[in-house]
RNA sequence: GCGGGGGUUGCCAAGCCAGGUCAAAGGCGCAGGGCUCAGGACCCUGUCCCGUAGGGGUUCGUGGGUUCAAAUCCCACCCCCCGCACCA
């Protein structure tokens, strides 16, 4: 076969469909609308494969949607809020080589044009191009006209003004907020910014305040409540230590710590230099339970970790047990270190089933810990501190909270000791040690004043359950995490002072953070027409958007204010205000809303979130689309892989249908779907097949003949078709319809012609009916292959564009329930003698069919009926069937069959009976009219005969075996 | 840890909510046959085990249970993946 030209076909019904605007959509109060909307694109690469899935999948929906007759809107806008953007073009600037052949290798981006994408708009703008042109070309049904950046003045004006609604209705709140930090850079730093690319995890260290001489000793811990098994703290010899005034108080902490003091907003004076040694022999004041415990020297103990002291508890840190193991082996040349040290021992405060009263010496015996520097020890120590804090139980030693679990006597030790002034905490990265691009060690900084959105607020929760209870959820199974979602969302940190976005209006240090600028855009995108270049009354606004009071917006979308007053004020005409109202109210809420399944957790609740803020019920959103992602032959995609294909290299390799297709066709909307390049050729040999197909059936309407019982099978099947393909549909099952279009429906349309046999016999009706199953076809393929299904549709001599014309709609005439029960006996006959066949490696000649005797029937029905309305028992039934006088004629095979029929009717589910009940083809001639086909299968001569006729060949006496639906077979 | 999803016959993947036509759709792979000069494509057949008559046996993460009947319902356990934020 010639190399199909795919470019050729979506080029051409590409121009088609621009020529006949078929993705423009305007109000029309005639017909209903559906509003789909998916998470617009952020322009810092290429999009690829996966990303197609989700935009596909929106775009079938929508397309599905306008030939059901909705005037459907689907818009796209671009996403330039936020940070990476930025760093990747700081990164470019520098030549990053790394970046450098991120671009040029995976992206395939010429190395001359780097140079124009070191400036962050320009790369947007770059990217956003390059993503545009692919949504063209793979065929998305976009409206264009609508498009829009979030950094368009207008869109910056637009969250100006939903920010400042917020914060007058009490959504927004002030604190502080820790964040990793470069000390360098002097900003926030992201993943993004980060060497090795790691996400940093901040979390609370504890420091207990140990006091000698009014001066504080604070050791640093994630487990305060071990306190009561200390029996020394920990200084490393080896390191430098201040004595400093932090706040009001004097500490003893290491060098490290007071950079660390300075970001969080303590107050630092740095007093006096001193070395780990000086520390060493003290006694310091355990504030828990005011015991004297001594300072002593321990390699292990980090500078950087939070003060560069540590409380030592040798019961139950395998790090403290094995220090203090290595000092007492140690040889000393004074004696005092040797009388201090030989003292300690350790203290058991949390009992642990199945280990000693030292758990951390267990821990230390299993791991085979050889000295403090040991890195086995991190594993043992996890391990303990796991197993404690979910199965410890404070001992005797730990007054007052004996008998407390682990996890409440911490919540108990930090309250108790926290309010008496005796512990307080710092934040601290755990995933130490974060490096910044810039090669400088990442810090936890505290930022003063930050504003948060306050999603902790009960009354908003509330809200966002009730609109997400009503809301169509897919798949469903997702809706469990959004309930879990909404509550446990609490205040989010919404501005911050680096990257790209909109001012926070109130306080404009402050740039709007980019999952808030994004979560109420879908009412912009009716906005975004009015403000194309066209409309002129707007241009003057894009100038200078200040001048776009909030009233506009009030009364755009809230519908508060008069047209009047509006107009006035903005000088934008009555007309033009009324028009941008009446289709705001026309399109809103969204009906549907697509994005990939990791937006659940955040975009998409805070979607929900900010939708029952601002608007009134009836605007809140209707349903949310949350899909799986792509595999790249079974890995995760990712640019280390170098598995990344992007999404127009896709479309020109494979073809934008086979694309479109391939990243829907082999897994539900739920799970992660996989895509290789078999699959991708697979499916281009099966839509090149249906065109070609199509191209037999131009204009085969022709003349109406009667339909053979196979033909209305066919048709019936096609009915069958329909009606699975429009409820796969309507819950966007599109795997599912990908299946029913290509493959069942393939698959019937094959055994039918199977059964028709080679030659078109005289006046068969074969390809009318096979027109009228590719005209369905091409309809049903349309939203998710429009390109192929418009070539189909044209090539079988159609007018129109198969996007405009009607989806199919199930058609009850069609179903026959005669025509599928005839052709399931002749498909279970043809099975049943291929299988004796295959038992017996008998090579038939000759076959005889014995249809079951007409008494057999009528107790087959009765027992259907039976089983239907009462399932009576079985012998009561037998005796009802008896009692009729020609049946208890046979005699015992009637009360057999009767026992038969009745428990195959009761085990039968119920659809199949239903199916089946009071329909009863006449097999022997549904044999009969099968017998060329037969023939043609088994090579052999057929005959036909009924169990009980009067001439009957049956010298094997097999009639007898006949059954409804299971006629008797005799080879010879 | 908390929350969510998942474990199906060589691989991928339906079925599970509404138990019975389930040895379990479909695709891929593999084997045989047809077509062809040949290969590819295409078509047919087979692909858990046994079987000279349409049958039987053993299967759906593991172990229990409910039921006439369990891949499907209930309980317990094991394993894998994802999210847990200020980042798009």
């Amino acid at each position: 076969m010639a190399k199909f030209n795919w470019r050729a076909l979506e080029r051409k019904w590409q121009k088609k469909w621009a020529w006949a605007k078929v993705d423009e959509t305007d109000p029309d109060p005639r017909r209903p609308k559906y509003f789909v909307t998916a998470a617009y694109p952020y322009p810092n690469s290429p999009q690829h494969i996966g990303h197609a899935r989700t935009y596909t999948i929106a775009d079938a929906n929508a397309r599905f949607h306008r030939m059901r007759g909705f005037n459907t809107l689907y818009p796209m806008g671009f996403h330039y809020t936020g940070t990476p953007l930025y760093a990747m073009a700081k990164r470019l600037s520098q030549n990053d080589p790394e970046i450098i052949e991120t671009f040029t290798k995976i992206y395939g981006i010429p190395a001359a044009k780097l140079d124009g994408l070191k400036e962050p708009r320009r790369m947007a703008d770059y990217f956003r191009d390059d993503i545009k042109k692919g949504m063209i070309e793979i065929g998305f049904s976009v409206d264009w006209r609508r498009e829009f950046t979030t950094a368009d003045r207008l869109y910056n004006r637009f969250i100006q003004w939903h920010f400042r609604w917020l914060n007058q209705h009490g959504f927004i709140t002030k604190g502080t907020h820790p964040v990793a930090w470069c000390p360098n850079d002097k900003n926030p730093v992201g993943v993004v910014d980060i060497q090795g690319g790691v996400e940093p995890e901040i979390g609370d260290s504890h420091l207990v305040k140990f006091e000698s001489d009014r001066t504080t000793y604070p050791t640093s811990t994630l487990r305060p409540e071990t306190i009561f098994g200390v029996t020394n703290i920990w200084v490393n010899p080896n390191t430098r230590y201040v004595k400093a005034q932090i706040d009001s108080e004097e500490w003893v902490v290491s060098r490290e710590a007071i950079e660390t003091f300075e970001h969080q907003n303590h107050s630092v004076r740095i007093e006096t230099e001193l070395s780990g040694t000086d520390l060493l022999w003290k006694e310091v004041v355990n504030p828990m339970t005011n015991t004297a415990v001594p300072v002593l020297p321990a390699d292990f103990v980090e500078p950087d970790n939070g003060t560069g002291i540590v409380m030592s508890v040798p019961g139950h840190a395998p790090y403290d047990y094995q220090a203090l193991i290595d000092l007492k082996t140690r040889s000393w040349t004074s004696s005092q270190p040797e009388d201090i040290i030989r003292k300690i021992e350790p203290i058991s405060i949390i009992k642990l089933e199945g280990f000693s009263e030292f758990p951390a010496a267990d821990m230390v015996k299993k791991f085979e810990i050889s000295g403090q520097k040991d890195p086995r020890l991190a594993q043992a120590t996890k391990d303990l501190y796991s197993k404690e804090y979910h199965n410890g139980v404070m001992t005797d030693n730990a007054k007052p909270y004996t008998g407390l679990s682990v996890e409440s006597a911490r919540q108990a030790v930090i309250k108790d000791l926290t309010s008496s002034g005796k512990m307080t905490s710092i934040y601290e990265l755990l995933n130490r040690p974060i490096t910044c691009r810039c090669g400088t060690r990442v810090v936890v900084h505290v930022v003063d004043n930050q504003w948060f959105i306050n999603y902790g607020d009960e009354e908003w929760k509330k809200k966002a359950h009730q609109c997400l209870d009503k809301m169509t959820i897919l798949p469903e199974e997702r809706r469990g995490e959004f309930n879990y979602t909404i509550d446990w969302l609490r205040e989010r940190a919404c501005a911050r002072k680096v990257g790209l976005g909109t001012r926070l209006p109130w306080d404009m240090d402050w740039t709007i953070e980019a999952l808030s600028d994004s979560v109420v855009y879908m009412a912009y995108y009716v906005l975004a027409k009015y403000l194309a270049k066209e409309w002129v009354i707007f241009k003057k606004f894009e100038k200078d958007p200040q001048k776009l009071p909030d009233s506009f917006f009030d009364y755009l979308f809230l519908g508060q204010g008069s047209t009047e007053a509006v107009s006035r004020e903005t000088g934008i005409s009555k007309r033009i205000l009324d028009s941008a109202r009446r289709e705001f109210s026309y399109f809103y809420p969204v009906d549907m809303r697509h994005s990939a399944k990791d937006l659940v957790s955040n975009h998409l609740s805070f979607y929900i979130f900010h939708h029952t803020a601002l608007f009134t019920q009836d605007q809140w959103p209707r349903g949310i689309v949350a899909n799986g992602f792509v595999l790249m032959a079974g890995d995760k995609m990712s640019k280390s892989l170098e598995n990344i294909i992007p999404l127009r290299q896709a479309v020109a390799k494979f073809g934008a249908d086979p694309l479109r297709i391939g990243t829907l066709a082999t897994a539900e909307l739920n799970q992660d779907t996989d895509f290789n390049e078999t699959l991708a050729t697979t499916i281009q040999d099966r839509l090149i097949g249906l065109i070609s197909q199509s191209r037999k059936l131009r204009r085969k309407m022709a003349a109406k003949r009667a339909y053979s019982t196979l033909d209305r099978w066919m048709l019936s099947r096609l009915n069958t078709a329909i009606q699975a393909a429009t409820t796969a549909m309507e819950r966007l099952r599109v795997r599912e319809v990908v299946n029913i279009v290509l493959y069942h429906l393939e698959n019937d349309a094959a055994w039918y012609q199977r059964r028709l046999g080679p030659k078109k016999t005289k006046g068969d009706a074969r390809n009318q009916v096979l027109r009228q199953v590719f005209d369905s076809k091409a309809r049903m393929l349309a939203p998710l292959a429009p390109h192929v299904a418009d070539e189909m549709w044209f090539t079988l001599g159609n007018k129109g564009l198969v996007v405009r014309a009607e989806w199919p709609k199930p058609d009850d005439r069609f179903h026959d329930k005669t025509a599928e029960a005839s052709e399931s006996i002749v498909k279970q006959t043809l099975e049943d003698t291929g299988e004796i066949l295959k038992a017996t490696g008998l090579t038939a000649k000759s076959i005889t069919y014995y249809a079951a005797g007409q008494w057999k029937l009528s107790i087959y029905q009765k027992a259907l009926t039976a089983a239907q309305s009462d399932p009576k028992r079985q012998g009561e039934f037998i005796k009802e069937i008896m009692s009729d006088p020609k049946l208890r004629a046979i005699g015992k095979p009637a009360a057999d069959y009767a026992a038969k029929s009745y428990q195959q009717a009761t085990q039968m589910k119920e659809e199949l009976r239903e199916s089946r009940v009071g329909v009863q083809p006449n097999e022997k001639k549904v044999l009969e009219d099968a017998s060329d086909f037969f023939r043609r299968e088994f090579r052999a001569e057929i005959h036909v005969s009924q169990e009980g006729e009067k001439e009957i060949r049956d010298p094997k006496g097999r009639s007898r075996f006949a059954e409804p639906y299971r006629p008797a077979i005799f080879i010879e």
